[in-house]
DNA sequence: AGCAGCCTGTCA
DNA sequence: TGACAGGCTGCT
């Protein structure tokens, strides 16, 4: 589900409710959640003071007084509920809390299909943020240009690979590419400084468009405060079949390394190879 | 690069 | 019944 919008959404909310909140209780339904962080003790979350809700890519970052970090990946069902009443069937942590003012209240992290991850970082230990590339959003056109230049694979599995870039997904990395009139399967490299420059502008066009937004939601998505609009606003994914919206061409769907890609033939071309037919 | 695997739910 | 899904890992 998440991508770096949605996240970045579901950020918003959580930090509204949890900076300053004290934990009073956790418990873990499932140990698959926490499978990463073998040491992980669900009792030495009691006592703790949350300081501040961040994000990194799609990662959500949870700090606590003591110096550590809980660290919460999506995946593709994840997601957090507020206050909901009843069991959740998907329910797999539940946290209690208290705010600021002494209020109770109830945090559920939710996950369907299990892909979803907990960590918890002590300082100065291992953390899947070693693994990161810098934020999709805090990287300069000069450093996107170098991205690219860097490499010279499609640039769409360029664009999905978190160690190079973080944050963006299947939905964003297509509809970027769209709005920057690139195919996916363009060699990285090969894109000029002109159309690097094109999508870097694109992406945080996008980007900022989605969070805006509130985020796409096309199946499961929703934040605590429910789901998002920007899929309303996407130009090629989830659209094939039909008109592109710059130039009525029928958008066409393909599978590029494992992953459903929406382009527009016409306002995307592939790049013209030397003398092998065109094939990559 | 490609594919199976991890899981569950939904839709054609 | 089979295909597919906002992610990612591990293997060939």
């Amino acid at each position: 589900m998440p991508e770096l919008p949605e996240v970045e959404t579901v950020r918003r909310q959580l930090a509204r409710r949890l900076t300053g909140a004290l934990i009073t209780g956790a418990a873990v339904s499932d140990r698959r959640l926490v499978s990463r962080s073998p040491g992980f003790d669900q009792g030495s979350l009691a006592g703790r003071r949350i300081g501040g809700v961040g994000r990194h890519g799609k990662l959500l970052l949870v700090d606590l007084d003591d110096g550590r970090r809980l660290i919460f990946h999506l995946k593709m069902t994840g997601g957090f509920n507020l206050d909901g009443a009843g069991e959740h069937p998907h329910a797999r942590l539940v946290l209690d809390l208290v705010d600021a003012a002494g209020i109770p209240f109830r945090l559920r992290f939710t996950d369907s299909r299990r892909f979803g991850r907990l960590y918890l970082v002590v300082p100065g230990g291992p953390s899947p943020l070693d693994a990161q590339g810098p934020d999709a959003l805090r990287i300069d056109t000069e450093a996107w240009r170098a991205l690219l230049g860097s490499s010279g694979r499609r640039v769409k599995s360029l664009l999905l690979d978190q160690s190079r870039v973080a944050g963006i997904g299947n939905i964003y990395a297509d509809e970027m590419l769209h709005r920057a009139g690139v195919h996916p399967a363009t060699p990285s490299r090969r894109i000029g400084p002109d159309r690097a420059a094109a999508l870097h502008a694109a992406m945080r066009d996008i980007l900022a468009g989605a969070i805006a937004a509130g985020g796409s939601t096309v199946r499961d998505y929703a934040s605590p405060c429910g789901p998002g609009s920007f899929q309303e606003r996407h130009a090629v994914y989830g659209r094939a079949g039909e008109p592109c919206l710059s130039c009525g061409t029928a958008i066409r769907k393909v599978n590029q390394g494992g992953r459903g890609t929406h382009f527009c033939p016409a306002c995307q071309r592939p790049s013209r190879r030397r003398a092998n037919g065109g094939r990559r």
